[in-house]
DNA sequence: AGAATATATTTGCATAATGCAACTTTTATT
DNA sequence: AATAAAAGTTGCATTATGCAAATATATTCT
């Protein structure tokens, strides 16, 4: 069982070398957090703060900030609900869009990348593992606030 | 190619859900970064300051930080090299090592109730997975400056 | 042998992200 | 109408980060 957690020490440290060199697009340094969320704007329709913060397992305080940034950086769009003012919703501008899909085509140059040192073979079962993977963290009890299976 | 991208987001969600639920023991409060290095420190033989910062990307100035923390809270011991004193050696102290030892088995815990929803032939292709994934990561240019294959 | 250069680490400085408590605004309940 | 609850914001303090400059030590050159 130790060298399982070698195994999972050695991809929790190259995912941090991933994530430490994202994300630049155009120029523009884009944060590790706002590439997140970003993303799960560009994923969930029309999500309202809370949403995405318990998505993303960030305290709503600070991804007030987050959005409070992007907003000022025009990448995310902020309006509140007609039928509860207390909402606010959360939309991608058309930059923002063009900033996630950059980055979402950068991510995909590097899985590319990735899977090229392997075999159709490897790559579907490492694909069919994660996917596993996924499902089983996802019913431990250090998962996830919102049920997101 | 897009699932693919999604699979990874959600797997690096949930990891980032337990490195922000990590580590607390004996009612001390481990952070992350100081967890890394306990472990790297603990894995390799009398590594000095370039070694560790080297192995986790980190810029030497915020190590260096780091490990005064460390050394103040009594779990990081430093000690200049006889032969060439602008090295500093690290090792963990005996309460770094019960510290290191500790989060090992809250990660083993945590390992086995992930892998308590899988069979035997799942884990072991997750496990063989992992490994082939660490290392076609480390074949990409976006790894590690440190040969660590 | 002394000066110049290189190396390992530390310090100064400024920035970004984080989370708790308290607050404001709005909606729901009594 | 008053009270409670919910969604999000602000004040405050802390932690982590990385660049430039600095310090101490080792190596190389003259």
């Amino acid at each position: 069982m130790e060298n399982i957690r070698e195994v999972f020490q050695v991809m929790t440290r190259r995912f941090g070398f991933l994530n430490k060199n994202c994300c630049t697009v155009g120029g523009q340094d884009i944060s590790l957090i706002h590439s997140h969320i970003l993303y799960e704007i560009d994923k969930q329709h029309n999500p309202s703060m809370q949403q995405i913060a318990e998505t993303l397992g960030t305290d709503i305080t600070t991804f007030s900030r987050q959005v409070q940034s992007l907003v000022k950086m025009n990448l995310v769009k902020k309006s509140p609900l007609p039928e509860d003012k207390r909402i606010s919703v959360l939309s991608l501008t058309t930059e923002g869009k063009f900033i996630a899909a950059a980055i979402d085509e950068q991510m995909n140059v590097y899985l590319k990348d990735v899977f090229a040192n392997m075999n159709e073979f490897e790559r579907e079962t490492v694909v069919r593992s994660i996917n596993l993977l996924n499902d089983a963290m996802a019913k431990t009890s250090y998962c996830c606030t919102t049920p997101m299976r």
